[in-house]
DNA sequence: CCGTAGTCGCGACTCAGTCGCAAATAATGA
DNA sequence: TCATTATTTGCGACTGAGTCGCGACTACGG
């Protein structure tokens, strides 16, 4: 699926639904889908900039608002790795697991059979109609994990050093 | 696991890990640990305050921050139902899900093996060492789903009334 | 009970996100 | 093509969670 497909498809399912196509809104949507990794809502704002020069803070937080709604989007918090920023991603047909590493700060992303069961057996047991997931976790990735094997103390100065 | 011996397994493990034991910090970790519910850095100043009256806003955070790399507590969205802020519970032997309803804003818990398995699986094949996990839902608990089974149209107007 | 490293309270600050309102504009139908 | 109108935008002021620096205070090992 190229990228100017799935852009089309974004902004039709968009207009079809009733809603407004303004330049901002395509400004962002565009942004959104041809980003290569995760962005908040800052830099989402810079890089629509470059394609609509005026478009505003407040704008860019209603498109999110809008895009989360229609569940176009997800929402992620990665964590809070570097403050308390959420981040954005064009909703896939597979939900999937983001890795933050706290030691280098990568986001890598999972995806399993098993999660799709664990999902499947919540809406069966607890009865619950799931709209979105948001499955987080946090450590150390493989390269980070080989490297600190040296320092592993668990004493509170160690502690206190680490990012959480 | 009366909440008394947990009290004091907290307490002193701070105290053997070489953390000075104020009377803020017995304040915050009793008030934590007695907690029913999930309790957000305010809520935790208010209790917190009725133990030790003049104890500081930025105390508290500090304290979060302090068990947060301890790892005796964990640190949840709760899929951001009442705006940004943080919700805290004391680390439990098991990981478990949160359910976060969008109808009712009631939180479940779920636990369930499935989702051990999936977190073995991700170190395993990720090779990535997981410190911390945060599994929350979103959506319609068994009792609001049941209840708007009329009203369940896909449109923009209806989409834009929804909490997200 | 002293000394001191660690902690606290305070007040000012940051920064993400929200809101109300007047001006601008996309979509509709004549 | 253009007038109408309900929506959306930009702006600026605001909110509210969380952070920080610093002088005063204090837990705890000796």
């Amino acid at each position: 699926m190229s990228p100017t497909f799935e852009r089309r498809a974004l902004l039709d399912e968009l207009a079809h639904k009733g809603v407004r196509l303004t330049a901002q809104r395509r400004a962002v949507i565009e942004v959104i889908q041809e980003a290569r990794d995760h962005l908040d809502a800052g830099s989402l704002l810079e890089l629509a900039r470059k394609r609509e020069p005026n478009i505003d803070r407040a704008t860019v937080y209603r498109t999110i608002e809008l895009l989360k709604k229609l569940r176009l989007i997800d929402e992620l918090d990665l964590m809070h790795l570097q403050g308390e920023k959420h981040y954005y991603e064009v909703k896939t047909k597979r939900d999937h697991v983001h890795l933050a590493c706290f030691c280098c700060g990568r986001i890598e992303e999972f995806s399993s059979p098993l999660f799709e069961r664990l999902k499947a057996e919540i809406a069966r047991e607890a009865g619950f109609e799931i709209r979105v997931t948001r499955l987080e976790v946090g450590g150390a990735c493989r390269a980070c994990a080989a490297g600190a094997k040296s320092h592993e103390r668990e004493d509170v100065k160690t502690a206190t050093a680490l990012s959480q």
